[in-house]
DNA sequence: CGTTTGACGGTCC
DNA sequence: CGGACCGCCAAAC
């Protein structure tokens, strides 16, 4: 079987492995996977809800830390919510202790 | 196959 | 602080 793994499927890989009341950044995991562009992070996450597998995309947020992509989801407090529910503060749309709570996949992976 | 789009990032003002 | 602009690059149209 050939399994035509796009820079997508990759990001996937990445985000499905952030941990449990953590987040990461778009441009970090574009760093990572050296894709050059962090708005292909960004491209893959919209595609990221038609997958079987499903992708912690409420985990992935832009480098201010702010829930950018909660427009995309099926509320835009939902992502909020999903954040806060895995122990994260959300304040004015942006993940408290942001820093703290960064996941860096070059670093931690 | 040219143009537009996009859940970003950085710089400039 | 926020609006404007550019770069970045693959997918969608």
């Amino acid at each position: 079987m050939k399994e035509e793994i796009s820079f997508f499927e990759k990001v996937y890989k990445v985000v499905r492995r952030v941990p449990y009341g953590r987040v990461t950044t778009y441009g970090a995991v574009a760093d990572y996977l050296d894709l050059g562009s962090a708005r292909m992070v960004g491209w893959a996450m919209n595609k990221s809800f038609g997958e079987d597998k499903a992708v912690p995309a409420h985990r992935v947020v832009n480098r201010k830390g702010e829930l950018t992509g909660r427009n995309h989801f099926s509320s835009p407090t939902m992502m909020q919510e999903l954040l806060e529910n895995e122990g994260i503060v959300i304040q004015k749309n942006t993940v408290q202790q942001f820093e703290k709570l960064f996941w860096n996949p070059s670093q931690e992976l």
